[in-house]
DNA sequence: GCCGTTTTCGGCCCGACTGTTTTCAGTCG
């Protein structure tokens, strides 16, 4: 996939130093720090790299990223250039002080860093991690026993290194919690917000919101929880609690009355919320957790989100879409696409049995999609390269092709049995199973699984093999591993443009640690026009439930129904394979 | 330091919680 950015992280990095230095310079420096910030928050989201832009179109380019003006322009300029930046030298002379990392700890910021530094000379984490050995924290002013503890606390956490998890994770934690909650009878609503209910493939912290005619009982039975290890933060209102699986978790008790803008404020992104409280200053309005309020301070909005957004002369934004990706814009001309749903998935069409390293037999898959109520099945074991796996070769693959036409029987009219395999993409570009096999496959999986270390044009010329050879659908096309593996490389320019031309689908492998594509290459292979498989890649009967992860990055990455050919019946999308 | 269909000047999102304070600065989201 696209290689990792050179400059814009390192950049991004560099920017956010200068804001912490500025912060703890005399003077009112408040909106260049703010500047500064928002500028460091583009760059590391930013696709492009800036080493790129500035190559094609100089300085110009550069100005075009958001929060990126002539002055801004001109710093990335020199440090591409000449591998340095003025100005934060300048800066760091005067402040020679590990601000990435001091400030990465739970409530150290810049000036309590500063503290730090003119006090006990405390440079870096291993200076920090000496003063709070010898109790020197405590003794300064503005801190404290307990803020010394805290620090403690915050160089563990930051040494267990417990960052942003998968959503596979975070999502069945937050919804045992929201369970409890609810099952406790104290609570009226209670409903998951931030980055889970994004649908973001990691998440850094649980954003619960409750409303309730008795909050202390919630904060009181939140802070018991059996999930919790410790409580970080407790008030009337709001309770932070650090959860055993690593990540915290903030639940607030919210009126009803404002329930829809607390639901909007905090489900995010922070990004989103920054572009909808703008539109209401522009419109005279002010919009915060507690409601949409006019210039005499009266409430125009706050109930529920949609209220909100329409007051605001916006359609309605799905959660999915509040990334600060344009879903704003179009919002206010109305003209957002409407996302897929869970509901609208008539079939799963990758999914492994017993044959190779599924834990379930034909039979068992079969009857467990029949259950999820849908009209088809795809069976798709994989190739004999997979040798761990147990993969088949095609005497093997004859048989299992056997064995399913005959328990298929037993289902007709109930639910269509297709056949295929996930067959592997050689380093060449050929297939691994011959071409009879291919003939008898309804559809068939093609998927790079060995050699991942190719060079770019090799991995692309591999892939686009592929396509000659007759695949339907590209798997898990990055072969990234949330957390655990890169992408392989490769050209995605050229490997969509082929899949248009081709008719070859790409996958959206809703396992929880794959999610692949992810949302922003989907909306990148969505702008070829190819069409896409949500699948689930279930080794076990459960994991067909996996569906609305692929559903919630398929929505991430504005997919419509129409671009999904799991929702079409079993004859049309048969019509597709040939 | 950025930005513009109200502005090329004068705005820029804003409230909760904590610790260490005797009224608030700092941090966070």
């Amino acid at each position: 996939m696209e290689k990792y950015s050179v400059y814009n992280q390192k950049i991004a990095e560099l920017f956010e130093e200068i804001a912490d230095m500025l912060e703890i310079e005399g003077g009112d420096h408040s909106f260049e720090i703010r500047a500064y910030r928002k500028a460091a928050m583009n760059l590391s989201v930013l696709q492009e790299d800036v080493g790129d832009i500035l190559e094609k179109e100089g300085t110009e380019g550069l100005m075009k990223i958001p929060g990126i003006g002539k002055g801004l322009a001109e710093r990335i300029r020199e440090y591409v250039e000449k591998g340095h930046m003025s100005k934060y030298e300048a800066l760091k002379k005067k402040y020679p002080i590990d601000f990435n990392s001091l400030t990465k700890i739970q409530g150290l910021g810049a000036r309590k860093v500063l503290k730090l530094y003119s006090s006990l000379h405390v440079k870096n984490i291993e200076d920090l991690k000496k003063a709070v050995a010898q109790h020197k924290i405590r003794a300064l002013e503005g801190f404290g026993e307990k803020s010394e503890s805290e620090i403690a606390k915050g160089l563990q956490l930051l040494e267990s290194a417990r960052g942003r998890m998968p959503l596979g994770t975070a999502l069945p934690e937050a919804e045992s919690i929201i369970k409890t909650i609810s099952d406790s009878g104290f609570a009226d609503r209670v409903v998951i917000a931030g980055s889970t209910r994004r649908m973001r493939e990691t998440v850094g912290d649980l954003d619960i919101l409750v409303t309730s005619a008795t909050p202390q009982k919630i904060m009181d039975l939140v802070a018991s929880l059996k999930e919790a290890e410790h409580v970080v933060v407790s008030g009337p209102t709001k309770t932070t609690i650090q959860l055993r699986m690593g990540l915290s978790c903030d639940v607030r008790v919210v009126e009803p009355s404002s329930f829809g803008a607390a639901l909007q404020y905090f489900t995010g992104s922070k990004e989103h919320g920054i572009a909808i409280r703008q539109i209401a200053v522009r419109k005279g309005l002010k919009l915060n957790e507690y409601g949409l309020f006019d210039k005499k301070g009266k409430v125009v909005a706050s109930k529920t989100e949609e209220e909100i957004y329409g007051k605001l002369g916006l359609q309605y934004i799905e959660p999915e879409m509040r990334e600060a990706r344009g879903e704003v814009a179009l919002a206010a001309e109305h003209r957002l696409p409407k996302l897929i749903e869970q509901k609208e998935i008539r079939g799963d069409l990758h999914t492994h049995t017993d044959n190779s390293d599924g834990q379930n037999t034909i039979e068992e898959m079969i009857e467990a999609a029949v259950r999820k109520g849908y009209s088809y099945i795809g069976l798709s074991d994989h190739s004999k390269s997979e040798y761990i796996a147990h993969g088949m070769d095609d005497k093997r693959f004859a048989k299992y092709f056997d064995e399913i036409d005959k328990v298929a029987e037993k289902y007709e009219g109930i639910i269509e049995v297709l056949k295929s395999g996930e067959v592997d993409i050689l380093k060449d570009g050929t297939l691994d199973v011959n071409k009879s096999t291919l003939d008898r496959m309804d559809y068939r999986i093609g998927a790079v699984h060995m050699n991942r270390n190719m060079s770019r044009d090799e991995m692309t010329k591999r892939i686009l093999g592929a396509f000659d050879e007759g695949i339907n659908i590209l798997a898990h096309p990055t072969g990234r591993l949330i957390n655990e593996r890169e992408p392989i490389d490769f050209d995605t320019d050229k490997v969509f443009h082929a899949a248009k031309d081709k008719g070859v689908i790409m996958e959206v492998n809703a396992f929880p640690n794959r999610l692949d594509l992810n949302d922003e290459n989907i909306i990148k292979a969505r702008s070829y026009g190819i069409k896409f498989a949500i699948d689930t890649d279930s080794h076990k009967t459960e994991h067909l439930d996996f569906i609305k992860y692929g559903i919630g990055t398929a929505r991430r990455g504005w997919l419509t129904k129409g671009d999904v050919v799991n929702t079409l019946d079993a004859d049309a999308l048969k019509r597709i394979f040939r």
